[in-house]
DNA sequence: CTGTTAGCGCATTCAC
DNA sequence: GTGAATGCGCTAACAG
């Protein structure tokens, strides 16, 4: 059995208030004598305190959850990381819910981190979630009234904190990157089409095409899904149509397309330049590196803890989101545009 | 407020046994009208059980702690998605503890999951421990008197249980291969020394050496740190060695040296061949995919979970290790030996 | 069939 | 300065 602050008191003598009062830094009144007596009790039985009990108490358990769609996507992981290194610095704890993006496992974990008396949660909704789905989330964390930031993927709601890269700019680097290129005709490979993070970089896109007064146009969009398969599958929408160069909203869908590209013995960059988002570590290990839209998707992890665990900072962001600054680091898969296609 | 299940009492005018035995189906001999009273007035005020009190009484959390060097990394994140699938199958929950490879992490998250009153912990020790610190963690985790499983990183005990891939087998498989292939000079990139899973691939690359009655040559080890770094580095220490082949004892040293010898203008597999380990799933990527021995490391988190849960087979497997095996995934990375070295 | 009581391990208020 | 008593929300004997 583990040592209770009760059989520290047996064992000295001393009564259960005075054993908690010392082990907790309240003994002002309490003689240096008696304290040495209990630090020394405590450590010969090897004593910690039992922290469910304390959350019961206190209800606080210093203790978070997290949840996210997939912790084997990179993305996340290392989103996690920053989360748990945070967590870990400020003495908190950290649950892991992997919801497979699913929205049902969503609302479940809600439940069940609230029954665990968490302190709060980061929450990165699932990607098949629409505006209700998103809503009905919301209402259950406001309704079991616990503290929650959004991350990365919404960002809207006057009551709601939420944390995520400034996408519109991270689309408008890339795309405008690419038209400095001289390229005119982009093709685009967006993610889901309910999440705010894809609609705000093609948003970027548009803005970066407008300005340099290329128009939009739609048959270049091939809506995917942020997997290596929907980037094969945008290589065969793209088949006939125009472009010579690519700006896929992530990584992942970007290797797609990249992998297509080889196979069909299209170079990279030499005929089509390929620009991805989120600077996943092996965007550099490919034959061809991937310039990409950096994410700081770590800090992004420790930020959101600190601003979570701070009830003054989370009142101040209710409804006043915080943007990270993507930024564009350019490898070898992009290069001036030398085809000549009609405008 | 959170609704209790006083309030439920209150509420019906029953008493708080009564409503305990109802929602936990223990109410047998309780008339279904009042049951049904109970469920009503439940969903009523919504009520949801704390399972902080649950857990106070009950000594079991239904939580889990998961300590692991690095959830960054790809092999770790999969092992962990695999063990939250699992749990969230059984209905429990997973404490996410990164301990950044380092002992001193290892013992603080030990003691605090006993404190957070964990029902066990699925632990892969840090890479910098030696015999001594794996001990010191053992025999803290054995007086908490917390049941636990070792994972992939260490398998000796007599009384403790581990779950790891046949590591000598899987460097037998790679080995073997080359060999078949008619190479003769094989380097070794190996991982940390004191590292088990490192020591016994050696050992198979060693017994199938022996059994083609090639030579073993010292020369031809670098002892590496599983990272992409030391996978460079290996290729500046072997830059005066003769050799054909090179076995990476992980994926992400494979990936160093394979960036190295690209660099150098050096032709993989047509020069030399290279085998990584682990099956992370972007070998395929490469634009020389990699042949590698597959680990199928899903699996093994939910199989680690499947155990550690049950407290018979749990039993069963003081002393037996659960030994996963692996698999040889041939791309394209390797070829036969076209180069005549004397042996 | 249902209510009363005790207790899980701890913090905390109020006496002594 | 220290101890006894109370309660956090719940389960589990034990009565009745």
């Amino acid at each position: 059995m583990r040592t209770t602050i009760k059989d520290i008191a047996n064992y000295t003598g001393l009564s259960i208030t005075t054993i908690s009062l010392v082990l907790n830094g309240k003994g002002d009144k309490i003689p240096q004598k008696t304290k040495e007596i209990v630090f020394q009790a405590a450590k010969e039985l090897n004593y910690s305190p039992n922290k469910v009990a304390i959350g019961l108490v206190k209800k606080r358990t210093y203790s978070i959850g997290l949840i996210l769609p997939d912790i084997s996507n990179v993305f996340f992981s290392n989103l996690a990381k920053g989360v748990e290194d945070a967590c870990r610095t400020a003495g908190w704890n950290l649950f892991l819910c992997n919801t497979n993006d699913s929205h049902k496992s969503d609302m479940q974990y809600i439940q069940v981190m609230a029954d665990k008396g968490v302190d709060g949660i980061l929450y990165v909704m699932a990607a098949e979630s629409d505006e209700k789905r998103v809503q009905e989330c919301i209402h259950l964390m406001e309704n079991l009234n616990i503290p929650y930031i959004m991350i990365d993927r919404y960002i809207y709601g006057e009551n709601l904190v939420s944390l995520a890269t400034n996408h519109k700019k991270g689309g408008y680097l890339a795309t405008k990157y690419l038209i400095e290129l001289g390229h005119k005709r982009i093709a685009c490979i967006t993610g889901p089409k309910n999440l705010v993070c894809s609609q705000n970089r093609l948003l970027g896109y548009k803005e970066a095409l407008e300005e340099a007064g290329i128009p939009f146009k739609k048959e270049l969009i091939y809506h995917g899904q942020y997997t290596i398969e929907s980037g094969r599958e945008a290589y065969k929408y793209l088949a006939d149509k125009e472009y010579s160069a690519i700006f896929a909203f992530n990584d992942m869908s970007a290797f797609g397309v990249y992998k297509e590209l080889v196979m069909q013995g299209i170079r990279v960059p030499d005929e089509i330049s390929l620009v991805g988002y989120d600077n996943i570590f092996f965007c550099d290990l490919l034959d061809v590196p991937l310039t990409t839209i950096k994410q700081p998707v770590y800090e992004m992890g420790k930020q959101a803890v600190e601003v979570l665990v701070d009830e003054e900072r989370m009142k101040q962001r209710k409804g006043n989101p915080i943007f990270i600054e993507p930024e564009l680091v350019i490898r070898k898969s992009t290069a001036p545009c030398n085809i000549k296609i009609s405008p």
